[in-house]
RNA sequence: GGAGAGAUGGCCGAGCUGGCUGAAGGCGCUCGCCUGCUAAGCGAGUGUGUGGUUAAAGCUGCACCGAGGGUUCGAAUCCCUCUCUCUCCGCCA
């Protein structure tokens, strides 16, 4: 979000910049309103000071024991006057606000100007693309002839795009988070959370989820509580309204959570597998950094969510998101894609973003300076670290062998008890 | 689920028989003094947001004492609603 004063200066920049991202955003209302607000605020400010000084005045009567009934008489005018002006600003307030947030961030100048996801540029590719001497499989039909999933028996139980796993893939499913959680704690010094899984709504308008994409959530019935779609939301609001001492950053936290997604507008997009679920795991890096750092920082969380997937052995390629395919609250984004042989392509599992100070300044979340006295707003930035669920995709798919079984990664072994392959 | 207590500045904590309280006191922090270092001591300063003015420091208007509404000329203080925290009882993984 911008302040309003930054939205009056910076006009035609941000107006350009919502033209990059294909949105579409009324500034002109914003304008109106803006005036208007200011025109309000100054009658409505006039008031209220006299106001005060004439209470003092009646206050300084009543001590002598004077009469003050006369000017009172008059401010019962002044009050009712201060009261409608300042219904109206209220009214007015609501209607810049609704414009404000709902106006995405701007993009760093290091991305790339495009209409959509066909304009991302492809920056690196890593690994070693596996050769097969027979037609690879999809990891449905692997994993549905191992007997480590059953999308029919999920949907049963709840509906279409729930994950069920048994046995060998439950295990890998929570030797993935282990791995991913130990790598990041002990390897890249981020701190454990824990945090709730169901957040408020004023926390999903921190993070920028809301007010824009309330369709793609899962919302508690008869409550104002929603279903996290991604770590990122409880774990950036652990700040929220707080004021963090420049000396505590960098803040790093690495939480598994559960993610949950209407996935409204997907339908009959990637209907079979573990690639777009309602529901499914994902261990998220989350950090809090000085402005001047935190692009560095973007560059080294990038660092942090490569590893797994080296150390896994896994083909995969990073790009940088255009313009057009820019995440609301983002202002650059890194998205690292896994190599699926079935498909012969790469696939989204990581994506790993800088916010900037959006999403600090509609969550109120503060920098203090050491020698500095007003106050900032520090800079956020999250990423997967990784999605478990495309990364067992992504193990069953490139590890498979001719005979159906799929030989277990290295660094996984010792969470699996020492196996080496799952066998049919 | 039932009964009660509470929510104040970076933190702790007064005020809550309405006006002199943007808020005592303490801690912390900053600057200065002092002691050869450290600790202690002394003095001054130190909330947030937003507007005006200024080259700047500063001065100054308004708002904010959990959130929203109400009463009043005037509310941190009174009333209502909501949220959260704590204590006791009940129930429970």
């Amino acid at each position: 979000m911008f302040e309003i004063k930054y939205l009056r200066q910076n006009l035609s920049n941000i107006k350009k910049a919502i033209e990059n991202r294909n949105a579409d955003i009324n500034l002109e209302t914003f304008i109106q309103y803006d005036s208007k607000r200011k025109s309000i605020l100054t009658e409505l400010e006039e008031l209220r000071y006299r106001r005060n000084l004439v209470s003092d005045e009646i206050a300084a009567l009543k001590k002598q024991k004077e009469n003050s009934d006369h000017i009172i008489k008059q401010m019962k005018e002044v009050a009712g006057k201060i009261k409608e002006l300042e219904k109206s600003l209220n009214k007015n307030e609501e209607i810049l606000n609704k414009i404000l947030f709902n106006i995405p961030n701007i993009p760093h100048e290091s991305v790339p100007i495009g209409k959509n996801s066909e304009q991302n540029k492809v920056i690196k590719k890593a690994g070693n693309i596996p050769e097969f001497d027979f037609t690879p499989k999809a990891h449905w039909t692997i994993g549905k002839d191992l007997k480590i999933f059953d999308f029919e028996r999920a949907a049963k139980i709840t509906g279409a795009r729930f994950p069920l796993y048994f046995g060998t893939g439950a295990k890998i499913e929570r030797a993935l988070i282990n791995f991913m959680l130990d790598t990041h704690t002990t390897k890249h010094g981020y701190t454990e959370v824990l945090p709730p899984f169901i957040v408020n709504r004023n926390s999903l308008i921190s993070t920028g989820q809301l007010p824009k994409f309330e369709e793609d959530l899962f919302k508690i019935e008869g409550l104002d509580y929603f279903l996290i779609p991604t770590a990122e939301v409880p774990v950036t609001n652990i700040h929220q309204n707080e004021i963090i001492s420049e000396e505590d950053l960098p803040v790093k936290y690495t939480a598994y959570t559960p993610c949950f997604r209407s996935e409204a507008g997907s339908y009959g997009k990637d209907t079979k597998g573990l690639i777009r679920q309602h529901q499914f795991n994902k261990v998220e890096l989350v950090k809090f950094v000085t402005p001047e750092d935190s692009y560095n920082e973007l560059e080294s969380l990038l660092c942090d969510a490569e590893t797994i997937l080296q150390e896994l052995k896994l083909p995969y390629q990073v790009i940088v998101l255009c313009t057009g395919d820019l995440g609301f609250s983002a202002a650059k984004t890194y998205d690292i894609e896994v190599w699926l042989p079935s498909q012969k392509t790469y696939r989204e599992i990581s994506s790993c973003s800088n916010f900037e100070s959006f999403q600090a300044k509609r969550g109120k979340i503060r920098l203090r300076r050491k020698n500095k006295k007003k106050l900032e707003a520090p800079h956020t930035l999250n990423g997967s670290g990784l999605a478990i669920g495309r990364t067992v995709a992504a193990i069953l798919e490139n590890y498979q062998q001719k005979d159906g079984s799929v030989i277990i990664p290295e660094v996984l072994r010792s969470y699996l008890g020492g196996i080496k392959e799952i066998k049919p």
